[in-house]
DNA sequence: CTGAAAGCGCTTACAG
DNA sequence: CTGAAAGCGCTTACAG
């Protein structure tokens, strides 16, 4: 690969010259000067060597973002807001999927550290792992005391984001709205009890449960992963309890989506038999059928507001953390109570 | 930031040898000497920097995986592929989504260069835009000349992927298996002309139609984007065009869902009044009502081939071309063809 | 406006 | 087995 010293000699300058001219900050270089190094670097196709120049000021551009799943369309749509924000500026936006993996998610912030990224971003809530958190402020702590941004969009071992929504009053919003359509046994699709951000939400829902006057029953909360398969799982554990219910509140759209793809195999109607609501509001939610009524996040504006939370603090900058407006989405899915509960012939 | 200096002093050693215990390498030194440089480490917790390892190295442990769109399942899983391969090594896998800009695309991948990753992988097909290409192609020559792997998954402008799948065979497979279900009449949603993935579907398309007999009806074939939106208005497109179907083809799973949809929002029942298959094999194909018909690719294994094929390649090893294989996979949105074919009423 | 020189944090021949 | 020194490709005071 050509480098600057190449660039000099061929325009017959010094490197410092050379370095002045292709750097983005404007020195004062003579004109005729200038013209003749921009023609060199172009004649040899110069790409300034980004592991120099970060050496130097202590940083490379690049913006780390860590998701738990990459083929979940929650983080594919915050990642995509990141990049919004992050690609003008001259930031590589690199997404690390963790998979849930305490190990791996590890691994990958400490990747991130070592090749000094500008600023880490944590997409996904925290794990209620002691090892992993004790590593990552380790991790934190020490980026932060070089410069660089750490900023979370959901809770984690060390408190809320910088950039977050309201989980627990977005869920208790979605069970207001169900107990508005007359449901009074609701169950619910709570997610891996490990995950802050599903602890946030298993309480919005007790919250909105008792503000209603609802009654809780154990046995219509069901935790488990956070994805399809476990929403599908979800309904044959509830189904499984005989404990009657008309409706089933998820954690997340992907539990929702599971379990809307569950209750259509085994015969049972929705929203005709039984209720069912989302979280999140991914894409997909509004395209199945029936459609799902769901929590709208404004995830995209979450990516691009956490972007420009952590380039505020790489300026030097302080701000405020913020919370994010929920929304009740009400569609197909969703209805007045059935007159029989499920299961079907159970004990009340 | 600690660095290795800090550790040489705090063992009591030179930084040479600091190096030769914290560098994966095994050098000969001293089991007390190596105790206490790690016992430096550790309580230093020192983390080295990989811009200074990789300026020396003259490569960073980073793989680009260039993709057109992160939202798209497609790309997720392809990804998830390549992190499979690369996690365990070290590497760290950037997601770069063009989101099909030709301008971004090359700007990631300049992006990629400057940091010298030591490789770029191409998910995505290529675009057919002539400056974008030579772009493209100065970079990879440049990486190459530098040890850098450069991997296609899908077809390019200079040709054939390293790995790949055979797309015009995989959709003739499909055309075949509509065929022998009793259509006649088969309309095809491309997707964009300017994708030479694309291309290569529609091409098999036409093989298929001929293999079997079926004539070709221009007016059947509607191009577009490549995504559900896409899908929708390209129902909407051959509705519009009056010449009779009874089945569509999709060059990709997006397009085949968002069709599904159109129609269920027309009230055109599938597969009674028209039969729609998919192409991919994405995972929502399995799980929409009725779940779709559609041809399997193994994208999670293309991903991981595709970095084994890198990974290979930095080691100074050749490898030949692999096309992987494709099944065709029927579900419940293909069964025989309705009596009256659409749009019913239009003319023949 | 331009150049010589130091230095960012490592690794690796080269001596010993 | 260990250390002094050169060098990877840049940037930036410091002189002039």
């Amino acid at each position: 690969m050509t480098s600057i010293t190449d660039v000099a000699r061929l325009a017959g300058v010094s490197v410092a010259t050379a370095s002045r001219v292709v750097s983005e900050a404007d020195y004062a270089v003579s004109a005729p000067t200038r013209a003749r190094v921009l023609e060199a670097a172009e004649a040899l196709d110069y790409v300034p060597n980004a592991l120099a120049r970060g050496l130097l000021k202590r940083h490379l551009p690049v913006v780390g973002v860590i998701v738990h799943d990459i083929t979940d369309p929650y983080f594919a749509e915050v990642v995509r807001g990141v990049e919004d924000g992050a690609h003008g500026l001259g930031y590589l936006v690199v997404t690390c999927s963790s998979e849930r993996d305490p190990q791996r998610e590890a691994s990958y912030v400490r990747l991130l550290r070592s090749m000094r990224a500008a600023a880490v971003i944590f997409a996904g809530s925290g794990l209620d792992d002691p090892n992993l958190n004790a590593e990552l402020s380790r991790h934190a702590a020490a980026m932060r005391a070089g410069g660089a941004a750490i900023v979370h969009l959901s809770p984690h071992a060390h408190g809320e984001p910088e950039i977050g929504v309201d989980n627990a009053a977005g869920i208790a919003a979605m069970v207001g709205a169900l107990a508005g359509l007359g449901h009074r046994r609701l169950a619910f699709l709570a997610g891996p009890a490990s995950l802050y951000v599903a602890r946030d939400r298993l309480a919005g829902y007790r919250r909105g449960l008792a503000e209603h006057g609802l009654e809780e029953d154990e046995r219509l909360v069901v935790e488990g992963g956070f994805d399809a398969e476990a929403g599908a799982a979800g309904v044959d554990a509830l189904l499984g309890r005989r404990a009657p219910f008309t409706a089933i509140a998820a954690a997340n759209d992907l539990l929702a989506l599971g379990a809307l793809r569950r209750l259509a195999e085994r015969g049972i109607r929705v929203p005709d038999d039984v209720s069912v609501a989302g979280f999140d509001d991914i894409a997909a939610a509004a395209t199945t059928a029936p459609s799902l009524s769901t929590v709208r996040l404004p995830l995209r504006e979450l990516g691009r507001r956490g972007f420009e939370h952590a380039d505020r603090a790489l300026a030097g900058e302080r701000s405020a953390p913020v919370i994010l407006p929920t929304e009740v989405v009400l569609r197909g899915s969703t209805a007045a109570p059935a007159p029989n509960p499920l299961p079907i012939g159970g004990p009340a």
